[in-house]
RNA sequence: GGGGAGUUUCCCGAGCGGUCAAAGGGGUCAGACUGUAAAUCUGAUGGCUAUGCCUUCGCAGGUUCGAAUCCUGCACUCCCCA
């Protein structure tokens, strides 16, 4: 187990930016101590953009230290204007609430496996009663205008057309208090997060100074950018959740095994806990045979199972195997409808597979797989259609119950990779 | 206000009385190849109860055995001159 917490952080790639090294390190260095990562609750599940967080405080238990999860209850209700073009929408109590739950769900599910002491607090529970007034009085008053409007995340705002309202102008002191907070009920003083973050947490830093003439640290980790400037965890389809019921595992497992190689290669540093030396012999694997993908492949298994467990991460191999190729049968309903679950279904009546059968051409229109039954004979055609991944060939083909895998499902396909489930009821 | 050009299938764009469901390109879909990548190559690409039938070429009428193609009216778009 690595101690030195900061040099882990550094072997990896996960410091941006930090203050002072040395009084880090030592501070670090005086036993257990606390470290703080925000989350904003803006939905009610995480997304892959949020993992670099996560792994940051999973690696901070895993210095022997605990980590302290921050959900933003209250700055959820503002919104952080970092890293953001343009003004928020407001989140109705109700939703914010909803997200909160949700949240702090997740984060608690996998920070828990640590064995660590977990810490997951709301930062409502101590602004809720604090009065306007007494904010600008005890807060504001001690922070600059000057430094405020100096920030990065206010600048380029306000030279954008938009400009920002006062509500997310003041986000930042929110921020800096919950810190100080922090500091007074759990002694933490150390505060991590995504680089966009480097204006709140020093904002907090200089609250701190001013207020209790304490010393508190913080540290930012690069922004996680795919090669292509994109931003990792968004794919043309949305973003990729940790929630299964907003991306299956199989959805999960499958994007960061289509990540190329470089992309791959700095995930697996910044986003897994596989040590340093497997991730030189990852590389070194990736330099001589990359169409093994190994390390796309050892990388979607360490985060499935970290985010959707042991039981997620053979679902979604088991989707896998099937969505490349494996002929399917010996699957129950129950096992289809979980591997299939990002796949669009349609259900027919059982009779329709009485008698001559119900005409392919006809399912594969129906399920949405062709836009049109000319559509579904060309594909048939051309050698595009499968029932339950076996090519079929002939254009009169007709479904009968004989074909069905489990007792009620047919799993449809068109081309490599669409597929369509067909259930008879 | 005057003069000119145009409106074609998902998009661009040819066609200018029958051989037009309409060239070519793009896109899309499928096949081969491949690393579940990129590129490349091949095929397909209005619909259907399908060797035929129906619908499509701005809209509405008309001429003709027959119109995307000719005529009339209408709508919209663009350019030039005032």
């Amino acid at each position: 187990m690595t101690h030195d917490l900061f040099s882990n952080f550094q072997s990896r790639g996960l410091v941006h930016q930090s203050t002072d090294p040395d009084a880090l390190r030592q501070w670090l260095a005086g036993g257990s101590r606390r470290v703080y990562a925000g989350f904003d609750p803006t939905a009610d599940s995480l997304h892959v953009g949020h993992l670099v967080a996560l792994m940051l405080l999973r690696r901070v238990a895993a210095a022997g230290h605990e980590p302290v999860a921050l959900v933003g209850g209250a700055t959820g209700m503002i919104g952080d204007p970092s890293g953001r073009s343009e003004e928020r929408n407001l989140l109705s109590p109700a939703e914010l609430a909803a997200n909160v739950a949700g949240v702090e769900r997740q984060i608690r599910a996998i920070l828990e496996t640590t064995g660590q002491t977990v810490h997951v607090v709301n930062n409502a529970d101590w602004m809720r009663g604090v009065g306007y007034l007494e904010f600008l009085r005890d807060v504001g008053k001690h922070v600059p205008l000057s430094q405020m409007l100096g920030k990065d995340s206010v600048k380029s705002r306000l030279e954008r057309d938009g400009g920002l309202s006062y509500t997310e102008f003041s986000y930042m002191l929110l921020q800096a208090w919950d810190f100080v907070h922090l500091s007074d009920a759990l002694d933490c003083r150390v505060q991590i997060g995504g680089s966009d973050q480097w204006g709140n947490i020093t904002a907090g830093i200089e609250l701190g100074r001013r207020l209790r003439a304490r010393d508190l640290h913080g540290i930012t980790c690069p922004l996680l950018t795919k090669a292509d400037g994109t931003k990792m965890g968004k794919t043309a389809s949305g973003a990729i959740w940790l929630d299964p019921r907003r991306t299956s595992p199989y959805r999960f497992y499958q994007y960061w095994i289509n990540l190329d190689d470089d992309d791959a290669g700095r995930c697996a540093e910044r986003l897994t806990e596989l040590p340093l030396d497997a991730l030189t012999s990852l590389a070194a694997l990736r330099t001589a045979n990359p169409a093994a993908r190994d390390t796309q492949k050892r990388l979607a298994e360490e985060l499935t199972r970290l985010v959707h467990g042991e039981q997620g991460l053979t679902a979604a191999r088991q989707a896998t195997a099937i969505f490349f190729g494996a002929e399917i049968g010996g699957l129950d309903d129950a096992a289809l409808a979980e591997i299939f679950a990002d796949v669009p279904s349609r259900e027919f009546a059982r009779t329709a597979l009485d008698g001559d059968g119900l005409p392919l051409v006809e399912a594969l229109e129906a399920t949405g797989l062709a836009a049109t039954k000319s559509a579904a004979r060309r594909t048939i055609e051309q050698g595009g259609a499968y029932v339950n991944n076996r090519r079929i060939n002939d254009v009169a083909h007709r479904l009968k119950a004989a074909e069905l895998s489990g007792t009620a499902t047919l799993v449809l396909r068109s081309g490599k990779k669409s597929y369509a489930l067909a259930r008879f009821l």
